[in-house]
DNA sequence: TCAAAAGTGTTCCGAATACACCCATGC
DNA sequence: GCATGGGTGTATTCGGAACACTTTTGA
């Protein structure tokens, strides 16, 4: 036995080894936004256990790599994307979560923009597609759980931060805009009044180009200024997108 | 090897059996309030690693142990409490954050009532102390960092769940609140202004009675209505204190 | 009677709401 | 012209902020 044991032993004298058998996993919720609608990209077991299941993307850690570090990795392996906004917002270790052994597992989510995202399936993923959070198959392991938890997350963060912007093409109409969060927010937002809150927050850059081939009034396109934002946010400003009571 | 461990094999071709010797722990931040401050519940480690250094109380999870279950029994073993209200706030992963392994940390918050809270240092504790988080001393390993996600994680998190109640006695006086409030988030609120907002959430029994031995006009005493806050959250309430921007 | 804190009422202002209306484009 | 969605202006309402005031107790 080791001598650091002392400080980690529990009532119940359990050897200190004995308590260096966890495995650490992370898994990856990539949200876009495709046709007006949420969605979560999942990739299709292509071996036990779960075979043939949908799951999210995730994958055990190295012992040698930060935990941070190993939630990009799994999703540039998946996605070849980098530098994608990636927040964690919750840990599941119920014991008999992974059939393999004790696994506990750190769940990310990610916002990406569908114009510039491909999906790469990795070698024991047969296929990968987006599923509307509205319309989603069930997931292996505990995956429904972790996926739950997210949408939860997101909902209530995308009110006080504009993670929102991080899922429209870089240039997007108001409009668009308001789909997205009436779609985020399970809400409809009067059309002028959602203007007039977006624009006083002084976020947004008005480019000099509005929509091509509309058969309507062609709308002016925007652009999220994020040097704006954090500058802002230093100044103890909050982004506040609420919903009536 | 495990035929498992194709599904979990990186890039790297790391076998499956490397990636079972984490360590994964709990670590417990405890609030209370305490003379109009907001405090945190240290242990002095009588041990190496930091030896005779504040830190929070923490434990590493046995193999047979759920992850909640573990913060919970922590948190008794620790302070004798049981049934506290705790919540998980974020997961700690760098690889040199623990120098006995590569031990991954899952950080949980609590709140609890100064007035029936006894703690009792444990075996390899040799003394428990309140300090304010305003004047904390340097932590063991990275607790320093982990307390101070905690701490931010619960100033954005009481403006919109009632949880500053469960660090008052059951009983207490709008003033009171109104102190614990300004301590919570560094912000002065109107007197009246305050009792109203709150006042008129519904969220309060006002009982039959006062302070007493106090020598100016006695506060009349309140208690949170726990069964109607459950009862407001389902028809989508949202409580809010937030402070002027 | 005075100090100290409890508790109330009222005005003012700005933001959110509701809603009516005009504009530019393709067909 | 007209359908379609883009975009603007305004009256009203509601809640927050500021602040002056009265009440009740102990000493």
């Amino acid at each position: 036995m080791n001598k650091m044991n002392k400080y980690f032993l529990s009532e119940n004298n359990v050897p200190f080894q004995d308590y260096f058998n966890f495995g650490l996993s992370v898994d990856c919720v990539v949200f876009g936004y495709v046709g007006e609608e949420i969605k979560v990209l999942l990739v299709q077991r292509d071996a036990e256990p779960f075979l043939g299941n949908w799951a999210l993307p995730g994958d055990l850690v190295p012992l040698d790599e930060d935990l941070a570090d190993s939630a990009s990795n799994v999703l540039q392996n998946l996605t070849g994307l980098e530098n994608i906004f990636m927040e964690q917002f919750y840990t599941f270790g119920a014991v008999d979560r992974h059939p393999a052994g004790r696994v506990a597992t750190v769940g990310y989510y990610s916002l990406v923009k569908s114009d510039n995202y491909h999906p790469i399936a990795s070698s024991w993923v047969k296929e990968t597609e987006w599923f509307s959070i509205k319309d989603l198959p069930k997931l292996a392991f505990d995956h429904d759980q972790i996926l739950e938890k997210a949408v939860s997350t997101l909902k209530s963060r995308v009110k006080y931060r504009p993670v929102g912007f991080e899922l429209l093409p870089t240039k997007f109409t108001l409009l668009e805009l308001q789909a997205l969060y009436e779609a985020l927010l399970d809400y409809k937002f009067d059309k002028p009044n959602f203007r007039k809150k977006i624009l006083s927050m002084d976020l947004l850059v008005q480019l000099d180009e509005v929509q091509a081939n509309v058969s309507h009034r062609p709308a002016k396109l925007f652009q999220f200024d994020e040097m704006r934002y954090i500058e802002l946010r230093k100044e103890g400003f909050a982004f506040d997108i609420t919903v009536k009571g």
